[in-house]
DNA sequence: GTTAGCACTCTTTCGTTATGAGTGCTAAAT
DNA sequence: ATTTAGCACTCATAACGAAAGAGTGCTAAC
């Protein structure tokens, strides 16, 4: 379809534009050493391809700027695998290395290092505890109408929540409580919590408590409140750095959106398991449409936990990102999958 | 110092450019209903102002803006009391109305409510738990080498963190401990844990276990850990919509200072009591240079437990501001004291 | 098939020139 | 002794036009 000119000619001038971000011409792109064409001959292989829908014009008599099916061509087909420089290598490693954190604060080093790496704005939604496993479930009672409810996961994670307690329950009925609902629960999935709360212990309760019904409620709804991971965005200000966002309104308008944690859920909800790459309008959301979005999720074993995302202007360094995010989304499988394994 | 008169057009002015972002002129001024004397004498007045400093020319031949000590005075000296519409005041009033959302969620809702109702960005630290007291202690073993440490106060609040166990550690004697912790450090005010820790239980711990030390020593970080109440911004996108920041530059300095955590909480870091304006320069931040902040502190009892703020232009509606401000953080004093008191 | 040449288009820049809002000062009016 | 009208002056902003520069498309020659 394409001749291998015209191939060679886009990728020159999508890598230009990306270093540039001005619409690059046939006479500059003549004067490139590798380039061994005179401008005539570039335009009309420039016009050729723009006929094709690769390239634009921002007025009659500018130079080319890729069309986001230019990029696209470009991502799926033009794009060399790239290397990982030693420093980045080390810096990547260094995010798990220190596992005393514990896994939220280690997602969140990771959003940052990412952002840094990049210059980009980074994305990390941390590892859902769906699948992660009751270890422990506590019930301390704050005062006569209140206590906190506690899950522990087998990955160390911790839920909890403030709940009422019903009039006239007494401790020793708490405890028993909780004997019950460990000795049932240990080793249940997150998931699945919520279902066998009613089904494996309420009949035994109803045996030991006559006002069991309020708890286990208040129960199932602690476990059913987070079933996905935390989301962390790392260099949210970079996007000032880009000279396309000079205009004040569209730098808002993907503001605004970040501070939207649904949005931002919605956008790198895991989907696909691999690398994905969205340009522009290939994203729903409306602020995205001069952004683009590379995400990649992680996993522990063959389940993916969670996402791992860059998000750039269009004219983003894609090869760079997505060697960088690859690498990334595999060590953090690796690490995840290491630790999770020695456990269960 | 200042006549009647000057008193009278400063305010004018300053109220004018307040609503419109605009430097007033003579001309304008005069035209106003309430202003019953003519171009010349008000420039006359407004030359005095000027140099007295509390007035500034953009350029030789503009008209008039505010200067930071215009501003302090104003804020110091002319301040009308201002009311809360209806409208406002249920919709602080709702942000505490559901307990059961725990105290983490209504602070953050009081940040979104706050910034919705200013249309300034909106800064609420919650609650330290220095003072809350240790209500329970958990130790909970993951696998042969970790375990997570809990530790609920009599507020409801839930810290924890995961740690190392030391080698060859049993089951039983993590019991053994739990006991010991919980029996010696119940009531205990979290500022004072760390010590209470060593002093209270090293003795007794020393004679069941061998191995007490790191495991104290870790508790006594987990304590020590989050000695400050948690951030929430409300609105940062807000800064947009002030003309003065059309400027990308400008947006960018404040934005970046709003990612940092560590800024922004030497910011509001609760100081004096009772609201607190700052002006400009006034803060010590760089980026603040164009921003005015309004902050309050709100209690428990006498105890100031938190802070909430108002970051917005130097010309900001500061008598509005500081009314919702202030009915915002009294109301939160009310609520917890009342929480408060009726737990201890 | 490639390229030189040329006319044409469109943006950007720069100086020029109004226009208008605003000031400061002086002198007259109150 | 204030207050105000009048006027000259300043400066920012907008509008205009001309010139420069980058780039294109097309035609004709190589």
């Amino acid at each position: 379809m394409l001749t291998d000119r015209q191939l060679f000619i886009l990728q020159i001038i999508i890598d230009d534009f990306i270093r540039s971000a001005q619409p690059v011409g046939s006479r500059n792109l003549a004067k490139k050493d590798d380039v061994s064409y005179s401008p005539a001959t570039i335009r009309n292989e420039m016009a050729d391809l723009e006929e094709m829908g690769f390239l634009e014009k921002t007025h009659t008599s500018s130079g080319r700027v890729p069309s986001e099916k230019g990029y696209r061509y470009y991502v799926d087909h033009m794009l060399s695998p790239g290397s990982i420089r030693r420093s980045e290598r080390t810096a990547i490693h260094s995010i798990f290395a220190d596992r005393q954190e514990g896994m939220e604060k280690a997602v969140q080093n990771a959003a940052t290092i990412l952002s840094e790496l990049t210059s980009y704005t980074s994305i990390v939604l941390g590892p859902k505890f769906n699948d992660h496993k009751v270890k422990n479930l506590q019930i301390i009672p704050i005062d006569r109408t209140s206590a906190v409810a506690i899950i522990v996961t087998d990955t160390g994670h911790v839920e909890n929540r403030l709940f009422s307690l019903p009039d006239g329950i007494e401790p020793a009925d708490i405890e028993k409580m909780v004997n019950i609902l460990n000795d049932r629960l240990t080793g249940v999935p997150l998931s699945e919590l919520r279902r066998k709360i009613f089904q494996e212990t309420a009949q035994l309760m109803k045996r030991h408590l006559h006002n069991y019904e309020a708890v286990l409620n208040m129960f199932a709804e602690a476990s059913g409140g987070q079933p996905i991971g935390k989301l962390f965005i790392g260099g949210k200000t970079n996007i000032f750095n880009q000279p396309e966002f000079r205009d004040i309104e569209k730098v808002r308008l993907v503001m605004d959106m970040m501070e939207k944690e649904h949005d931002m859920y919605e956008l790198v909800r895991p989907t696909e398991s691999g690398i994905q790459v969205k340009i522009g309008t290939e994203n729903a959301e409306q602020a995205m449409e001069d952004c683009s979005l590379i995400t990649a999720s992680y996993s522990v074993g063959n389940e993916p936990v969670g996402t791992i995302a860059i998000l750039g202007p269009k004219r983003m360094e894609y090869s760079r990102v997505i060697t960088l995010v690859d690498f990334l989304s595999h060590d953090m499988t690796n690490v995840l999958t290491r630790l999770y394994n020695t456990r269960s």
